[in-house]
DNA sequence: TTTT
DNA sequence: TTTT
């Protein structure tokens, strides 16, 4: 124990998002992102580099996937890291890293849709099947002293 | 929209959490954990710069803080900035910035109590009131396509 | 020691940067960007909260941002938490929390002034007094095994 | 362009770093650490899965775990993705996920060797084949406004 | 003082 | 192949 397992990642849809809704209900979208990183070769010359990184959502994050990402889209993705191995069609033992996100905020970009979702901040809720609430945080107008603030306003969380 | 607010900490806890049990149960505990880098002034010289933090974690985070955290340990804390205003005794408008924790993990350090709890991870659950579950992830074992692994296992999350 | 200081923030400038340049040439920019959470409160209202974090940044980032960071646009910020007291011309003690960035992308957003640097990337430079120059990553194209990936390419970094 | 590609890690060393010397003294270590997460299945029985990470470190960081870290100790890393491809001795294309650190803390844990350096910070140098330097950030006695701190100190980054 |  |  005592780990951590972190990925953060701003990159822009290769594809629009692959979804499929499980028995349950339980909706789950797949879509590769572009993430790209300039530098100097020896010869000074700039170069880049892309990095592609297969992102999976569940439940209401799958949803608000399929319903708002294309591709060329911008997104901020937070998850963690995943390797699954499995065998291929040809018997073969491959290995496959995925980032399951459970936090996504779009941010437009390329191509961008703008059919009503622009800049939204999604996070995996807590609770099995359910839509993409908001499990957020909650506010509190602080009159009284920040460092002792113990009235329970609507939300004290 | 399209924010994003996010602290990841690690360092020592200046002080025992000082914690308070609010009506409903919901128990709220602070603590400020210190961290310090070290840098070179222009004579060369190594300095050290301390960094403090003040923490603030709500219900079961908070119940772990008050079991297991002490003066002097190592914790991991992930969560968000906050500031809040507030008139102080004399009337004073002041400012405060508190990091909400949503994340915690105890990484043992100095007079680490070692208590049973060494290394936990713990995450804010969504549900009020609740003690700290692990609303955490899941595991399949991925016998099939790691790209399209659709049956759900015990957790398909 | 063992200790980690680090932010990530995306969120809307509430001002164009306010740039000084210091003796030696040093740049120092400063703006307020804004964050906001959406939650709902206890009668099920959607309630919005913002925060307002100070950013700091230095040399190269600093004239990064003076050219091309405006009021309203949208920019990822990595960096560390700072805070700083003094004494206001009242001679009261204060506090005042900023985040120095190291990293800093512009995600455009409203007002895009898209005066030809929309989505770069940039990083803190580790020489003193030097622009922001890419200190980033490198290629390899990586025909031989990856995790004995031996042959120094342009940049083995 | 506009994106970010970062990963944090807190785990176990699987094993000893194994160390490269390439021409021009450019040193490379590869270790791979376990990060672990609990999760109760559709029994409630308490589940464990642990998920492999491949870390590769440069110069200086790669110095530091040759000298520093052993199989057992746990490591914060702070990195980027890297998804490299390659032929197996049987000509099969396949794919290797790393990750890159440009920053590694030691927390110790298990078999701490405590050789002198429990708990330092390194970051990766911006400067090709030197020794991990802090080039880490820098004090400023704060005398003056917070906001408006202008005197450069001995180091004003 | 931003943005949706 | 780690750790609890």
């Amino acid at each position: 124990m005592a780990s951590v397992n972190k990925v953060i990642l701003i990159g822009n849809l290769g594809k629009d998002p692959e979804v499929r809704h499980l028995e349950g209900g339980i909706a789950v979208a797949r879509f590769p992102i572009a993430t790209s990183e300039s530098f100097k070769d020896k010869s000074g010359q700039k170069q880049e580099r892309t990095e592609w990184h297969n992102i999976v959502v569940w439940r209401g994050l799958a949803e608000v996937a399929e319903k708002y990402l294309k591709k060329g889209n911008s997104v901020y993705i937070e998850g963690r890291l995943r390797t699954n191995n499995y065998q291929d069609k040809d018997g073969i033992q491959r290995y496959s890293t995925e980032i399951v996100a459970d936090n996504m905020t779009m941010l437009g970009g390329r191509n961008e849709s703008s059919g009503g979702a622009g800049g939204g901040n999604y996070q995996e809720s807590a609770a099995p099947s359910s839509a993409a609430t908001s499990s957020g945080p909650a506010g509190n107008t602080g009159k009284s002293s920040a460092f002792h603030n113990d009235e329970p306003d609507d939300l004290p969380f």
